[in-house]
DNA sequence: TTGAAAGCGCTACCAG
DNA sequence: CTGGTAGCGCTTTCAA
């Protein structure tokens, strides 16, 4: 009681309480206190590869929120596969955490397995309106219209589009976008500038490569993400095609390595740690009130200037 | 009892009773168990930043070799500060975790605080033979004379070494091999071409700023690290000094980064996965007996030459 | 082979 | 303000 602060203890036994803390190194048993009061003080957190910088960031984000409000993460890596994913919310969810962060939710995801959990879900990056939970991201569509219209606006006429996998909103979203901007400027949308990659740096390089080869060659490229711009980039210059002149290239993310020089991707900033922190905090919130409404949080995104877009400007721009 | 494959369980009852979960969702609630088993089936991760792609490997390792095994994976940020370690682990145990993976682990980590935990220790890329536990990792000082042997075999004579923050076996053990190798040359050891940095890229920048503006320009640099690495040969460039030709550079980690083409760092490849896989082993063998003889396994490395050492060979080369 | 009962360390409740 | 007691969901022991 003294420990847990009840507010009718002698000041005479608190004292004597906490020598005895003290003095037998007494730590309380979580485990213990969590049967007892359902509560583990602990969230899941569910991602595709804690390898991926943008993952890796977000983790951190959702760490580092975590701590300061005393709970524990315990993260499982999906590998973006069905089936991990619901192995992984089974096996976090027996262990009894109060919480859980999701941030490569598939749309084909089944929301029984969700529902039934009984505990606050939060998503993060990925959108699944059919599942009605808190979600903080940035608005993708704008973010794809944005990264295609700044090529647009700088004279190419010509955009690919290298799309992450279906099944995520993210990646759909941004082809919405690049879509929507091909309009705007009365360019006609065409099946075979959209390749398909999975994310990774090899799927951006292999779709770079076969970009490469198309005659008339595409004058600009918008990649999913940056993994995969880089790899295409890679895959361009490969082929003697001079990226940032022949050919434009933007990312989105905006990953540590992509500001490096021999890199020098333009792309579009998502504040992955801030998602984190906020997803956690969404989650915390919830957790205190789980019935209040669902509660989308939108943050801003920005365009990073750097030399692959071929535009002649160097730094940030708030779209 | 039948959940659990107690022998005695009679055929009928088995298949009831196993109906009955089916039919109820039922999932044993893991927390009770471990009360009652003094078990947790759960593991903690030590590190100092998951964004950092050298722990983002490892952390994968681990949680992979940790999930086939049927443990969750705990992980907590230090930033590498001492108290922020204890509370970590402090946080960690009283949540019962059946051991403790650490990454960072500081020559100058109170023993005591492992010690009284109670719980199997594994260390994993920093040795503390103060602990007597587990380890896994690199011969670091072999590893750090390679890279210098490397620089020396081609030609370089006056050799800069940026070395990690002291309380860092790895980063004591990298000086020491480029010690060896200096002297093996038959090179003299010149303390003013030491310089620390906190293995971030920010410090490798600086640090080569100031190496850049020597004179005589040291001819090779080998780096504590990759990120160091990067950063120095950017401040390098920037100062219009030619990477791999006025300076070689080498790294030591080989993250992914290091091997895109404009980067190209030559470096020393450390088996990060590997590490991370083998430490949770390691851990998972002791949880099963705790009074065997600590392990100190001891992983190969190998040079991957690329053309920041302007040796002009691609490839790898075992050592 | 079965089921009843005790108890892991904690918190919540309640009577003193 | 204090301390005793019940019970969280599980495993383990023991008697039937």
């Amino acid at each position: 009681m003294v420990l847990n602060n009840r507010a009718s203890v002698s000041l005479a036994v608190r004292g004597r309480v906490l020598a005895a803390v003290r003095e037998l190194g007494y730590r309380p048993d979580l485990m213990a206190r969590a049967l007892r009061t359902r509560r583990s003080a602990s969230i899941g957190l569910l991602l595709s590869d804690i390898r991926n910088p943008f993952f890796g960031d977000i983790a951190r984000g959702v760490e580092d929120r975590a701590r300061d409000a005393g709970y524990a993460v315990i993260f499982t890596n999906t590998d973006a596969d069905p089936d991990a994913e619901i192995r992984g919310v089974y096996g976090l969810a027996s262990r009894r955490i109060d919480g859980l962060v999701l941030t490569s939710i598939r749309t084909t995801s089944p929301p029984e397995v969700y529902q039934r959990l009984g505990i606050p879900v939060v998503l993060v990056n990925r959108r699944a309106d059919h599942l009605g939970c808190d979600f903080v991201g940035i608005d993708n569509v704008k973010a794809g219209r944005d990264a295609a219209l700044h090529l647009v606006w700088h004279g190419r006429r010509r955009l690919a589009h290298i799309r992450g996998l279906p099944g995520s909103t993210a990646s759909e979203d941004r082809v919405t976008g690049y879509r929507q901007a091909l309009e705007e400027a009365g360019l006609a949308f065409c099946d075979s500038l959209v390749i398909t990659g999975d994310l990774s740096f090899k799927s951006g390089y292999e779709a770079g490569l076969e970009l490469g080869r198309r005659r008339p060659l595409p004058d600009g490229v918008i990649a999913g993400n940056d993994l995969m711009a880089i790899g295409a980039m890679e895959a361009l210059r490969s082929l003697g095609i001079r990226v940032g002149e022949d050919v434009a290239v933007m990312g989105v993310d905006d990953i540590w390595v992509s500001s490096l020089p021999g890199v020098s991707l333009s792309t579009v900033r998502q504040p992955r740690y801030e998602m984190g922190v906020k997803g956690c905090e969404l989650l915390l919130a919830r957790i205190e009130q789980p019935r209040r409404g669902a509660v989308r949080l939108i943050l801003d995104h920005e365009l990073v200037l750097r030399g692959s877009c071929g535009c002649g400007v160097y730094g940030r721009k708030s779209v």
